[in-house]
DNA sequence: TTGTCAAATAGCTAATTAACGATGTATTAG
DNA sequence: CTAATACATCGTTAATTAGCTATTTGACAA
């Protein structure tokens, strides 16, 4: 599969679509997060757990399939995955 | 669902993906329709058929898809459908 | 009318994708 | 060391999508 497809691909799903908009504004949709500023160092998967209501084994499957099409990245700081938008590969696709 | 969302995925599939390709440059890729010149009226189906190498039905259901998502438009001339891309609906996505 | 061709629709099966619960791994807290 | 937390992976099931054949519809042509 080309590149270009897996990211259309990854685009094409409510959730993951819902997912990268809060990311837009991360600090504007998970103000509430304790560990450090949204803006600053991501989203972790336990807050868009919450905000998705979906199981959080589904959310991580979502969350890796925008993160092999480039969309996002994740940092690990300790136990947590902190997910931010990726916006060069959003731009440039 | 929203309409975005039926637009990328009307994108996510290869079959679909190559139509619109082909599509971009129809003379170059459907030289030898002979009801008339593709980049003036279009490309029927049965020509999308051969090149996708699938059956006709198939093609059809794809080409719906395109049509709904607003990326092609048909016109009819007698028994054949004409099939070409609307350049706004793909320039604004 | 009858036949034929182009395309669309219906109905079915196979493949892909999405969801879940259970479990595994790594890290921190006590 | 043990327990708890955060997340990922595995295995299964449900839902969606993609493909096919058979059939129907619509438009000419004889």
């Amino acid at each position: 599969m080309t590149n270009r497809l897996e990211q259309t691909k990854a685009l094409a799903g409510e959730a993951r679509l819902a997912v990268l908009t809060w990311l837009a504004e991360p600090d504007r949709h998970f103000a509430h997060q304790e560990t450090g500023k949204p803006s600053e160092i991501g989203v972790c998967v336990t807050l868009l757990t919450e905000k998705l209501s979906m199981a959080q084994p589904t959310v991580s499957r979502h969350l890796e399939l925008l993160r092999r099409a480039g969309f996002v990245s994740v940092r690990k700081i300790g136990r947590w995955s902190f997910f931010r938008r990726n916006e060069d590969a959003i731009k440039d696709y």
